[in-house]
Parts: structure tokens; sequence; C-alpha cells
DNA sequence: CTGAAAGCGCTTACAG
DNA sequence: CTGAAAGCGCTTACAG
């Protein structure tokens, strides 16, 4: 036995990290830990992480760029070797630093305009223009959309799909069935409130993220609302339990393992500093499922 | 304008905590992010570590007992301050060495014996009676359990809590509805498949974590058996879906959030090392849906 | 091939 | 009060 096993001699990877100018370590900045999208992409970041010997820390900003800006100086101190952000919301300033400091970065789901670096991102816009099409296909007229903030990409992407969709199809979705929420739960309980009590409501309602989906389910089940008898219902992000609730969820499913993994691959080819990765677009897809009903028709 | 402004100085935090020996930074370690009751206590433990000035390193197990020892040795070579771990399984020898290292040491909702440090989490047992209590009310008597590994202690204890209500009221559970998982979705599915399959199948399952509720109601929904019509269902561990569900799931909810903070609190406390803290165990309770019903009921 | 020294970027105790 | 020096625990380049 040697001495260091005896002692239970650990490496100070601290004095290692200050010696050799690396930590093995990467950051993750996420915008929420709540939303299941996220974690599940967390754990893919995770996982590609280890496989190439890193480790990960994990930032929540909760939604809010102030969080958020405090978690890229932390990890900016603890000298991570690379980052993956999913900004909550606009430019800030440590990411701008961050981008001008050369540390290797990439943006994953969300990004914002100025920087340069690599994106990981699903296109939502074709499996949005389908819903629309399913929608008005089955007849309905008076749609409504529970968006996210119009000042994220995915926000504004799907808001605007939805709206050109409708639009080209001939039946414009009028301004007050246009609901801002701010991606979390509670926004989409509320709106899906509003929303009912519009003069002439919606017929048939898009919550463009999971969380959002999930605050309209509850408004809706409380409210007793028939689904899709009453109110037919689609939501982006698709989560296990949206195959559960009856009737089951039609939703739009992105390659959530997929995304994370290419986002952590990127880093070291990132660190290498040869080549300029190329930025990972996937497409989302609209998977029907029985929550949407002819426009009129029975429970 | 300073200079270090000027050039976007940034401290380095790695030189820092070798000179200080400290690192302003707690590790926590979870079995899997992909349960929902973990993700939830990760983020009140977070936030409790942030308000008292910490940051906060996760690592997933991922239920593997592999995985957490490399975590632990990892979070340990980067000299966390502190370490909250929800041990996957039993004791393994990186949290040995932590515990006679002296390293501050919280257990959070699972923990080993033989080690010395404080635990904070739930006690099901009063709830799961209560559960028992309510099934055998409304008549059921082939009653059946998804358990988790026994050699866990929320496992164990949810099962015996389970067997010895059931006993003691006249209505044994028979071996072959005791069906043992581990915790994680695919092994709930599996286990709900095996009841339906058996030749007195139960009447009312009980599922003792969310993610192999998860998988039992899939496998249900799969099977087109009408809850609570032909099986009553019940599951450990509340989450917001159980109420969007038709019918409602009856769940044991536990105090996530208090958990998670509370064993954040605890660390300064050990590390100041005056007092050693109480173990602090709160209840967990049953919340009564539409999931349960009478026997041979209609749906 | 082996072993002592230098240095990573901080903080703190100490000399001036 | 100010400023130079020592030292945290490593790794690496260098002298012997």
């Amino acid at each position: 036995m040697t001495s260091a096993e005896q002692l239970k001699y650990r490496p100070n990877a601290l004095a290692r990290s200050l010696r050799v100018e690396n930590t093995s370590t990467l950051g993750l900045v996420i915008p929420n830990v709540g939303n299941p999208f996220f974690t599940a992409m967390a754990r893919a970041v995770e996982d590609a992480a280890r496989e190439m010997g890193y480790s990960l820390m994990i930032g929540n900003a909760d939604e809010d760029p102030g969080k958020e800006s405090e978690y890229l100086n932390v990890l900016m101190e603890k000298r991570v070797d690379g980052l993956i952000v999913s900004p909550a919301r606009a430019i800030s300033p440590p990411l701008n630093e961050i981008a001008r400091s050369g540390v290797p970065l990439v943006f994953l789901d969300r990004y914002v305009k100025g920087i340069e670096a690599p994106v990981v991102r699903a296109d939502g816009r074709k499996a949005v223009d389908s819903l629309v099409e399913h929608l008005v296909d089955l007849g309905h007229e008076r749609l409504a959309i529970i968006s996210g903030p119009p000042e994220t990409v995915p926000g504004r992407e799907r808001l605007d799909a939805f709206l050109r969709g409708a639009e080209d199809r001939g039946v414009p979705v009028a301004e007050e069935r246009v609901k801002i929420g701010d991606f979390r739960r509670e926004s989409g309980l509320r709106a899906m409130r509003e929303l009912l009590e519009l003069n002439e409501s919606p017929t048939a309602v898009f919550a463009a993220n999971n969380l959002m989906g999930l605050g309209a389910l509850q408004t809706l089940s409380r409210a007793g609302v028939k689904i899709p008898g009453e109110i037919s219902f689609a939501s982006f992000d698709d989560v296990s339990w949206f195959e559960l609730t009856t009737p089951s969820v039609t939703a739009i499913a992105q390659p959530t393992a997929e995304l994370g993994a290419a986002a952590a691959r990127m880093l070291p080819v990132l660190m290498e500093g040869r080549e300029r990765p190329e930025s990972v677009i996937l497409e989302a897809e609209l998977v029907v499922r029985g929550s949407c009903g002819r426009v009129g028709g029975a429970a």
C-alpha cells in the first residue's frame, strides 16, 4: 500500500488546474431547471462531457438575466474550459466579455444576435406550420397562441410561424388571441384564463412551450373545459405525460438529447481552435395525438 | 475606469481557493436528474446555497453506484466545502472516505447506515398507511405494490409500510403482487405489465415513486385499462401533471423544497463545527384524488 | 534517470 | 499605511 492510499490522498484539482491552466470542466447555463426540456438536455450534455473526460457545472438562470450573469461570472472565475449557454433573454455584459475573451462558447436552443458563436438548436417553423395546417384542416378559424417572449429566438420564431401559417391559410389570428407569456407555467395558466374570458374565445389554442402548456391545461381542467370538444389544444415540446392525459396531447417534439450532445461535442473542437464548427440546426416534429378535434365537434 | 475594468479582469477563483482553503462551493449528488423530485430538490438546494453565498456543483449518479463514486471523487478533488448526497444504493468507498475525512456531509432523502451524518428526509410511513386504509375502505383486497429497491431506505420503508398496513387490516399482499423496480420509469412499466398478466391480477396498485408511477400509467394507458374502474392506482411523489390526467392521480406528496433547503442550510453549521445538527425528518402527505375507486365499481 | 526549483494567481502576515 | 515576500499544491522544464 502506497502512502497515498494509506492517507487517502486526493490530488488537489485546484492546484493542478492552476498549474496546467485548464480545469477539465465545462459550464452549462440553462434558463430554467424546472423545465424538463432543459433538464433532459442537461443530461445529454453531461453524458457527452463525461465521455470526453470533462465534468460539468450547471447554472440555472431561472429565466432571470441577473442570475444568468451571476452564473456566467462564477463559471468564468472558476475557469471552465468551455461554456454552453442558453441565454434567458438578450445579450448581457458577461456574455459579451466571454465572447471577446475567446473562451469557447456555444449557444444551445436560444442564442443572441451580435455574438459570434456556433448555435445548436431545433428549428420549429415547419412543425408549427404543420400544426396550423392540421388545425385549419379540422375547420378551426379562431386560433389562439400562448407565445413565449418575442425577444427570445424560439419565442419569436414560433410566434411568427404560427401567425404566418394562419394568415397564409386565410384565418389570421386576431390580436386579442395572441397572449405573451414568459415560458413559465404561471404565465400559461393566466394566458389561458384570459383567452377563456374573451367574447369570442378561441376554438384552438397553441402553447409555445411545455411549461406554459402545462399551465394552460391546468386552467382548462379547472374550468371543466372539454378537450377537444370545446377547445382543441396543442403544445410545443413533448413530455412523457402528454400521452397519458385524456385525450393525449398533440405536441411538437424536439430532438432534445441530440441537441445537448451536439453542443457538448462542439466544445473540444472549438478549444483546439483549428476549425470553426458549423452551427447545428435540427428539425422539430409534430406528433399528432388526440387533443385537436374538428371544430364544434363532440367531446 | 480602473485597469481591472478595462482589461475585463476576472479574479482567478482557483488561485484564490488554493490560498484561502475554501471554495465557497457546495456539492450535491443526486441519484437521477430525470426525476422531477430530485430536480425540484436540487433547485431548492441551489436557492438556499446562493442565499448563503455558495455556488453548487451537481452530480447525477443515474442510479449507478459507479457514477456516484466518480462524482464524489471529482467533487472532493475540486475541494467543495460541503457535500449533500442522496446515495443511489449502499455505502461506497468514496463515501466512506468522505465521512472519515471530516468534510461536512449531509444525506438527503436517501442515506446509508454506518456513516455518521445528519439526514434530511420525509418519512413516508404514515402516508403509505393512510393510502392502504383508503384502499381497504374502498373494498380492495388484492393489493399490489411496485416497490423501489429494498436496499434503499425509502424503498424499504415504503414497501414495509404498505405490506404491514395491508397485513394489519387483514388483506395481506400476495408475494406475486410485490414487484421490485429500480425507481426508474422502465421498471414501473414492466412491473405493471407483469401485474396485468397475473391470474389473479390486482384491483389496486401502488407505485413507490413518481417515475415508476409514470411507467405504470403508460402500461395501463396502452393496455386500455380503465382507472379506477378496472384498477385503482396511486403513486408515491406528487408531480404537477398528476392532477391533469383523467382521472387525476391519488399521490403521496413530499415537502420537496423544504427538504432541499433544510439540507443546504445544515452545511454551514456543520462547517462551523460547534454543534452537531439534528437530522430533519418531515412528513409526507396523502393527496386523495380520483384514481382510486370502489372495487368492482364502474369507470 | 532523479530530484530540486520555478511558477500558476491569489491572500495574508510581516518588514519597512 | 504601503509594498515585497511567502506559500497554498500541483506540474514541468531543467540541472545534476
